[in-house]
DNA sequence: TCTGGGGTCCTAGGACCC
DNA sequence: TCTGGGGTCCTAGGACCC
């Protein structure tokens, strides 16, 4: 421990015992891009963003050349090229990016079963049980890291700690290209002299009203009272923050989590007055959510229908079904029925979207559905996606579970 | 030519019930 | 005939994360 190699820092200082650290946070370092640059090499000491040029898009990705310039994920494009108009500007590749995930994740697999997926490009390894075999924790993230560099070509960084959180936080201190552990008994002084937003739920909102109360570093929220941070965030974030800032974090490594909702939504190049455009747009987004729910054997109670205005303020309208759907015209019925409480000429709709909530699973449903009873449903089966992923399931709300 | 799209979680008010 | 209190569900909005 303890040596630089040159291409990467590893921070682990020497002697340190990182027996407690069992939880590994690994994060593929600006994933998009280094993807990108597996095939553009001649691109690699230049400031590169991925994204779409041009309309309302927002940064995707960009190197750290880029994020020199002050270029972050979702930085309006427009307002990226202005800080940095030499940029190289690549377009998304999301089926590419999703092949290399699945192969770095399979790596994560080799070495533990208990891995938990972050989106697509970060996990979560509880370790505990595969110190055996590959070593200390400290070990094994350097494992990880020279085999995916290997195998890959792309570079990430390594937290390791006792907590989710702190492998989190030390994952991303340790960027790019490195490894850094913190072990129980220093988590405490290794999170103190951090600010506010570091911890996991502070965001720019958070942020301000912790500086209102003096707050700026995560030991000052330490040492103030549970009820002052609670009359100020609410009753679950200032219990939540006051745990984490002493570097209590119970949450285990699960392997995956129910999926609580599915939904659709889509920004418009100009925004739309024409209702007729916006319910066909609507009836779209339905059969796309329908058939998602259908692959993956699941059934919504609730529709929630999202509009955006010109001026961008965001209202949302849900309604719950009498019966479970995952069929795309009853989803539809819902959401047009919300939509046209709203819809009056005049109004500029700049974003519209779709979101199936409260959801169950459908399975047993299809089998046990008899036409004889409720031929209806063969009807309600039948939308424009039908086809492509097969027919709906009917009637499933006595199999419905919350 | 300012602000994406996929989500999760929390809060707060009102309805309703006991 | 001046107004409790607890619990749960529904709904809308907002903060936050990747």
């Amino acid at each position: 421990m303890g040596r630089q190699d040159g291409s990467g820092r590893q921070i682990s200082a020497e002697g340190v015992d990182d027996r407690s650290a069992t939880v590994l946070h690994v994060d593929l370092d600006a994933f998009f891009v280094s993807v990108e640059l597996l095939s553009h090499p001649e691109y690699v000491h230049l400031p590169v963003i991925v994204g779409h040029r041009g309309g309302r898009s927002v940064v995707t990705a960009a190197n750290y050349i880029a994020r020199k310039y002050g270029i972050n994920s979702a930085m309006p494009m427009a307002l990226a090229m202005r800080q940095c108009p030499n940029a190289i500007v690549l377009e998304p590749h999301m089926g590419l990016y999703r092949d290399f995930s699945t192969r770095v994740m399979s790596i994560f697999d080799d070495v533990t079963p208990l891995v938990e997926r972050l989106g697509i490009d970060e996990a979560f390894l509880d370790v505990a049980g595969a110190t055996n075999l590959f070593g200390s924790p400290a070990m094994i993230g350097e494992l990880i890291r020279a085999r995916v560099f290997a195998e890959t070509g792309l570079v990430c960084s390594v937290g390791a700690a006792s907590t989710k959180f702190v492998a989190k936080l030390a994952s991303g201190l340790a960027k790019p290209n490195g490894l850094l552990v913190v072990p129980a008994e220093k988590a405490v002084a290794f999170l103190h002299p951090l600010p506010v937003t570091a911890l996991w739920g502070v965001g720019a909102a958070t942020e301000q009203a912790l500086t209102r109360l003096g707050l700026k570093l995560i030991g000052d929220i330490a040492h103030t009272p549970l009820d002052v941070l609670k009359k100020t965030l609410g009753e679950a974030s200032g219990v939540k923050l006051h745990e984490l800032s002493w570097g209590r974090d119970p949450r285990a490594v699960t392997l995956e989590r129910e999926e609580k909702s599915v939904g659709h939504e889509v920004t418009f190049e100009h925004d739309v007055t024409d209702l007729d455009r916006l319910r066909s747009e609507l009836l779209r987004q339905c059969d796309l959510v329908a058939a998602r729910l259908r692959r993956s054997d699941l059934v919504a109670r609730r529709v929630a229908l999202k509009l955006r205005y010109t001026d961008f303020s965001t209202i949302t309208r849900s309604r719950t079904l009498a019966e479970p759907s995952n069929v795309g015209r009853r989803i539809y019925e819902e959401a047009v029925a919300a939509f046209d409480l709203l819809a009056a000429s005049g109004i500029r709709v700049r974003l519209i979207g779709v979101r199936a909530e409260q959801l169950g699973t459908a399975s047993g449903a299809v089998g046990l559905w008899d036409p004889d009873e409720d031929w209806r449903g063969a009807e309600l089966a039948v939308d424009s996606v039908t086809e492509r992923f097969g027919a709906g399931t009917v009637r499933p709300a006595s199999f419905f579970k919350h």
